[in-house]
DNA sequence: CACCGGTTGTCAGCGGTTTGTCAGCGACGC
DNA sequence: GCGTCGCTGACAAACCGCTGACAACCGGTG
């Protein structure tokens, strides 16, 4: 669970992220409302925690500018306390959970997981590339129809490409996404597990860039 | 849109009953916890707003004996300002929402509609995938026809699998489902339910998908 | 209060699957 | 043609999910 701190106020996010971090969230902060803006423009996250009072870019800007870009990702906003105006505008602007300050960190972490449970149905479950199609509800592959029975490490590493699309990740990244900060293992875990995929959908789904890492080959065919 | 006011002073559940009628709401008002539990076990409500602090059963015991019985509208609480206690159990005992008083009207439709919004498409009592019929009225379950009987644990199993129809559930989900928070207990836990309901249903309706978890087979019979 | 039936969590053991490692091989780039 | 990088098949260890047995628990009953 990856997920995202705007606040400006150090101390404050730093109990958050305390908080996030205890109970299974990889926490990253941001200070101010453009970085923010950026980073979640262009990184996925499974939660976003979102101060209002950001320099730089307000957090309402923010997140209307995310919502209109497409970006669906759960949000909670945080507002001043007794601002209610602010939060049915952030309920409006598409916030999908508000908690006013002060808050007790408890109070921040039941919310959060219950956020991203009530998130994993709700967004797009089927992502797709060409001929490969990917449905994180039921965990399921396709190729050109045709099913693929798929393990749960493989299917991560696919997810991850889809998500990337056209874009070469470097075997490096992948070992991260897939084992976290656990190094004990060798880049060639993920090359084996490339292999065993590759078997499966058959050639032309997954390229290598030799020296680079690993991409989907399907959106370069049609050029 | 049919919603039960939980509230004990008047003067609080006339005003949510104006706000609530005003944006389409049809709201009925109870003032005691005892009642407010007898109607909600029976009736449908598409939202229930229920204040904790009640006369006769508390709220909190209120919520958990619905949901201990398998309902599962949503359900929005209204707790005392600061209160952050009654909101975390809250939440962890099967709330979907919660809004600390004193609040403004306007806060307490848009959360309700929100809510609503949210639970739309799972609030039928009766549901069926394939050959696999619940009742959550009667809590009931047939089989092609065969009534079951079935223990309350099993059955807010196979009710939350129904609907999460379509889509694999972790059994961490289920766990949390099942126990709340309580963490004392083991993921073999759920496997020990599921073997005893597919003991009962017998084979071919939940399936696993290794790895990532449990769902309903009957939909996929089809390809 | 003892007993009983039903329900549920834990435990240990099993079989099959998944996965990391290793070593050897192929192929690509220079 | 050579070195490096990536691929692959084999293998063993770890892991996951299933099951039967058992014990704790609970509510009801004699």
């Amino acid at each position: 669970m990856r997920c995202l701190i705007v606040e400006d106020d150090d101390r404050i996010a730093a109990d958050m992220a305390a908080a996030l971090n205890a109970s299974g969230f990889r926490s990253e902060r941001l200070a101010d409302g453009e970085m923010a803006w950026f980073a979640g423009g262009t990184e996925d996250y499974d939660l976003v925690v979102l101060d209002l009072g950001l320099p730089l870019l307000d957090g309402m800007t923010v997140l209307k500018r995310w919502r209109a870009e497409g970006r669906n990702m759960p949000i909670l906003i945080l507002t001043a306390r007794g601002d209610w105006n602010d939060r049915v505008e952030g309920i409006d602007a598409g916030a999908d959970d508000y908690l006013p300050k002060p808050f007790r960190m408890e109070e921040l972490v039941a919310r959060a997981r219950a956020l991203v449970r009530r998130a994993s149905g709700r967004m797009n479950p089927i992502q797709q590339a060409g001929e490969l199609v990917i449905d994180t509800n039921r965990q399921s592959v396709s190729v050109a129809g045709r099913q693929l029975s798929i393990t749960p490490l493989e299917f991560r590493l696919l997810a991850y490409l889809v998500y990337n699309t056209a874009r070469v990740v470097p075997p490096t990244e992948l070992l991260e996404h897939l084992y976290g900060d656990d190094d004990s293992r060798d880049v060639n875990a993920v090359e084996a597990v490339v292999a065993r995929l590759r078997r499966k959908t058959g050639p032309g789904i997954i390229g290598t860039r030799r020296g680079f890492g690993y991409y989907l080959e399907q959106l370069e065919q049609r050029r």
